[in-house]
Formats: C-alpha cells, sequence, structure tokens
DNA sequence: TAAATAGTGTCTGTAAGACACTATTCT
DNA sequence: AGAATAGTGTCTTACAGACACTATTTA
C-alpha cells in the first residue's frame, strides 16, 4: 500500500559542522583565543550558482534520517564518531525555488584535530572551505553573523537558501546548551589546558567567565602530561574530560 | 524545473496538544491538584486500527510547515491564537508500515477555559477525547506515561506509530522550558491565584516547589478580583500575567 | 474554635561575580 | 628582573531550600 503522489514532497539534509580553532595572535606568548568555524560548500549549480552553502542533500527513501546526516558528514570529514543532533526542521513553501523541499538541520561538533584530509577530494566539483565566524548578539542572543574565509575576506553574497538563518539557529543551540551539558568537550582535543577549555567557553559565549577553573573542575581530571609548545611561559597542566557524569 | 520523483517522501505533521485540568478532589476545601491532558483521536482505519493517536495529517505541498500544523490545531481546539513550536523531526524508515512518511512533531499549550465545543463536532468519523497524563520519572528525567481517560481507565494498547515517544519528548520539552520561560502562563486562566499557578509547575516538574510566591512575584499583578467560588477558605487573591519581561 | 488557605520573615547553604594574591617558568 | 600565564583565596551578592510564623476566612 502506498500514498498517492501528490502528497509527497522532497526532502533534505543540512549539517552545521562547528569546529573551533585558534585565533592568529602575533604576541606568541600570549594563549591564543578561540574562535569558531563552519565547513561551507561552494556550488556550482542553479540556484544560487557560486553561493556558498551548508554540506547536505536529499534524504534517501530507504535510509533513517538520522543515518542519512551521519553519513554525509562522514563524506565531508571522515569522522565517524562525533556529536551530532537534530536542529530544526525548516519547510516554507518559497524555501528553494526548484518546488517544495523540506529541510531537517542538524547540528555537528568536530575537534579539528580528527579531520581528516579526505575533505576536498570527496567533495565532487565542489570545493569545501571552513570560515569564521563572528557573531552579531543582541541581549546576548545571536541574531546575525558575519563569516570570514581562512584569508581573511568576508562573504559578501548571502548564503544559499535559508542557509544562514540555520546558521544563526545552531550557534543559538550550541550558546544556550553549553550553559548546562558538556558540549564543549567536543571542540577541545582529548588533552587540553584549562585556559584552552577556557577559550572555548568565551568564544560560543561572547563574554568572559571568572573563576572558571574552579567551575569546572568537577568535570576534568589532570592528565600525566604538561604542555610543551616551546612558545609559552610557565608550562600548563594538561587535563583531560572526566565523563563520571557527562551530560550531552 | 521539478525533482525526480524517487527523490519524494510523504511529510506529515503530528501535535502534542496539552492542557492542565484540576485533579479531582474528594476534600472540597482542599485547593486540587493539576493534572495535565492530552488530546488524543481514535483512529478508525489501518494500520492501528482502534488506537488511539495524536492528531495530525499529511503536509500539504502548497503550505508552509507551520500553518499546517495550526490549522490542524484550530481544527480540534476551535483556537487560533495559542502556543505552539516545533518538537522534533521523526525520520526512521519502519515508523509506518504504508511507506516513508517523516513526521514533524509540534507542542501546543492550550487553557482549557478557551477550548471550542467543536471538537468532537469538526472531527470526522473519529472521536477525541482528554487523557490524563502520568508521568514515570528517572532522576528527573521522563521516561515513560500512563495516559488515563476521563471515566478513570487505563489505555492498555499503545499508541499509534511513534506516538508514545512524541508524547514523552513533549513532556520533557516541557519540564525543561518552564524552569527558564513563562510558558506555564499558557495553561493557567487568564485570572488565576498564585496558589494554581503553582500546581501547574508542580505537575509539570514533579515535585514540590519552596516560596513559590517569591520567585514569580515579578512575572505577575493583583487584579481587582478576588477568588469567589463559594468552596474555599479565605478567598485568595486574583492574579494576573505581567508580560513585561515575558519568556517564551 | 478548628481547619484550611493566603501570605511573610528569616536562616542557611551554594554558587557566581569580582578581584587581589601567590607560584612558576622563560626571555 | 620582568612579563606573562598558572592557579588559589576570599569577599560580596543573589537565590533556592527549609520552615516557622502571622493573617484571614468559613464550616
Amino acid at each position: 500500500m502506498e500514498f498517492k503522489d501528490y502528497k509527497k514532497l522532497s526532502l533534505a539534509n543540512d549539517i552545521v559542522i562547528l569546529t573551533a580553532t585558534d585565533k592568529p595572535e602575533d604576541d606568541k606568548r600570549k594563549v591564543p583565543e578561540k574562535t569558531l568555524q563552519i565547513l561551507l560548500i561552494k556550488r556550482y549549480e542553479e540556484p544560487y550558482n557560486e553561493f556558498w552553502s551548508l554540506p547536505g542533500g536529499f534524504v534517501d527513501y530507504d535510509k533513517n534520517l538520522d543515518d542519512c546526516a551521519r553519513e554525509k558528514l562522514y563524506a565531508k570529514t571522515g569522522i565517524k564518531n562525533l556529536y551530532m543532533e537534530q536542529l530544526y526542521t525548516y519547510g516554507d513553501t518559497n524555501r528553494d525555488e526548484r518546488g517544495r523541499v523540506v529541510s531537517v538541520a542538524y547540528l555537528a561538533l568536530v575537534k579539528k584535530s580528527d579531520i581528516n584530509i579526505q575533505i576536498s577530494q570527496k567533495t565532487d566539483s565542489s570545493s569545501a572551505s571552513w570560515f569564521s565566524i563572528e557573531p552579531i548578539r543582541k541581549t546576548d542572543e545571536i541574531v546575525d553573523v558575519s563569516l570570514i574565509s581562512e584569508d581573511g575576506h568576508l562573504i559578501v553574497k548571502d548564503l544559499a537558501f535559508d542557509h544562514k538563518q540555520m546558521i544563526i539557529d545552531a550557534l543559538n543551540r550550541l550558546q544556550n546548551k553549553i550553559e548546562y551539558t558538556d558540549l564543549a568537550f567536543n571542540l577541545v582535543p582529548d588533552f587540553f589546558t584549562v585556559k584552552e577549555l577556557q577559550m572555548v567557553y568565551e568564544c560560543i559565549l561572547g563574554r568572559a567567565i571568572q573563576a572558571f577553573r574552579r567551575k569546572i573542575s568537577d568535570k576534568i581530571k589532570p592528565a600525566d602530561k604538561m604542555k610543551d609548545d616551546g612558545s609559552a611561559y610557565r608550562p600548563a597542566q594538561l587535563y583531560k574530560f572526566d565523563n563520571k557524569h557527562s551530560k550531552f
């Protein structure tokens, strides 16, 4: 038994893939701040030819929704086990001029150190690139973003479809959830300093945090390693995530 | 320009419509506790013939996703302006044996006093009914529910499709959001006593709240009315929602 | 007067903001 | 020695939990 065709429509995924990276810092003695980065794909077809867009594609009739998203994520990053959650479903009639397309957006968090260089190889006829995110806030809520490419240029054109709104929604989700979950640990290496973790929290929240060390002391445990990158002053203790009471 | 048909699938809405109502209380001098209730529809077709299910239906190709849900909600309740938010999208391949159906679930909150009696008239060849919800919690999270009809009987069969999971997800969403938003005011009449509002919070959270009056004092303002229902002892001040700093 | 609700006062513990302070390491 | 980070101590404020207390009304 099947449904009549008039009821059917196209369903897509779009994935907001975020990572945290060091901001360039001239003074090499200072601990660099962090910025969020997002992976975007350049389109080479209409509509929105030559616009940047979120990685995504149509949902396969025979696959679970979550599995589809995870497969697309793997194709772009080469990582299998990483954090992903459903974000929101966008279903306005006019969001794709080719016809009715409803899109289920996902939010994924990756450690930059985990990413495979397969990225550009796997993507066919389209180029992928990381962009730094500069959120624009109104009373703590993110209402807009600027995106800056690795060579320092702003994206001047809008993004394809309603992808900018998806990014804004994803950033707000992350900003809210980071306060009561342990999502931030998906954005630092397995071994990290307290300061590094703090920089991740601060760039997501857009504000400084006091007494940070005390607030997360029960979520981390010291590793038998010290940071050793030559450029710093006093070397910092490296920690790892203590997932005794992890909350995702 | 259109997409190929093999990409297409069926998209549905399901709506979790919740309200709060007084628990039956033998001692008429006591302020009654509140229970959450949910509106369910009895199916009279396969699959899941004679099972209870969430109100819903297929998404119209020519209508925005949100508008579709709002129209269905209006058809069931006769209310136009009420609180509704998108809950989650359920997309496992095996959730409907007739074929691939992805469903976008919504959560709606209604004041029992606002509901039109149109309900049973508007629903064609299917009967609608309210069920009291008894959540089952594990460390504060709701993991299951029992549903009790107005004549005191438990639903013994499971619900249709994955609708039970949708209800559980909706209740957890409500339980979480009620702590940092003003959603609860969608579940009390326009004029309410502090105790009545507290009963709504307590039944959603599943625990008692201390010093409730102080915590919400800046969200309510006294109305020029007192409660007057004959049965109580000292009559209580009626308040209304002060939406100066409302958060939804 | 008893019983029940309406509403206030106050103590205590916890956690965050603010910020001064000590300790350590490299140039 | 100076500069920077690593890490601690402590004061204050705010708020939640707990619970005793007063006030008001009707059976």
